[in-house]
This record gives structure tokens, C-alpha cells and sequence, in this order.
DNA sequence: CATCTGACGACCG
DNA sequence: GCGGTCGCCAGAT
């Protein structure tokens, strides 16, 4: 299986947010689940841009071992991710892709 | 071919 | 909240 799908969807991940893993393999129905969607991740190709720290486990913990724990750390938090303890702030910062950037524009959205 | 090993997560005691 | 079990599956040994 090729990972290109999970690093396009990660790409569109903004700045400051972040989803877990388990989020990532629904999204994309992957068969073997979230850790799938790690294994994808591990293979991540380096130098092109893709912000694979933005993927976090599905309580917020970083999920990488040492010293990679560390730099995705320090790379959420300096975009703004706020955290509690060891865990990503969810509530706050969890990304849920948006219906309308798939499709086509929903207008008279109530709001 | 047999086993082990993960960037997982739901479930249970 | 914490630790153990289990399903999952591609690669490495």
C-alpha cells in the first residue's frame, strides 16, 4: 500500500491544530486502523514539508519515543498548540476536516 | 515459514 | 487513572 493519501490528507492539516491517529485511519479508511496510520507516519518521507507532528494518540499523548517525542513537541508548541500535562489540549486544538472543503461550497449555512 | 515489533485504540478490572 | 489484552498488518529478523 502506498502512504501518498495519508501524507496529502496530513499536508491539509492548518497550522496550530492537530487529529489523531485513529481520526486519520476513519478518515481515510484504512484497513488496519490507527495503526496503520502510524505505521504510515513513520515512514514519512522527510523534506517535504509534510507536518507529521501535527498526528497525535487519541488522548492527546505523543505517541514517538525519544527524542522524536521531544521535537514534535517542541514544533506543536511553537505553532501554538497548547498543552496540559503531557497531552495535546484536544478540545481545543483537535482539526476536524471540513464537510465543505471536500465538496462544494454549503451556502445559507445556519448560523 | 515462525516470530517479533511497532508513531493505535477500544475495552475491562 | 493505570495496567493488561486483543485485533490489526507490513517489515524485519
Amino acid at each position: 500500500m502506498s502512504w501518498e493519501a495519508v501524507y496529502r490528507w496530513v499536508q491539509q492539516i492548518p497550522r496550530g491544530r492537530v487529529v489523531t491517529y485513529g481520526q486519520l485511519a476513519r478518515a481515510l479508511r484504512l484497513r488496519g486502523g490507527a495503526r496503520t496510520a502510524g505505521r504510515a507516519l513513520a515512514a514519512c518521507p522527510r523534506g517535504r514539508g509534510i507536518p507529521w507532528q501535527r498526528v497525535v494518540g487519541a488522548e492527546g499523548k505523543l505517541l514517538l519515543r525519544e527524542p522524536l517525542a521531544q521535537l514534535q513537541r517542541r514544533l506543536l508548541e511553537a505553532e501554538g498548540v497548547h498543552f496540559a500535562g503531557d497531552r495535546v489540549d484536544l478540545t481545543r486544538h483537535r482539526w476536524r476536516p471540513d464537510r465543505a472543503r471536500r465538496r462544494r461550497r454549503s451556502r445559507g449555512a445556519v448560523l
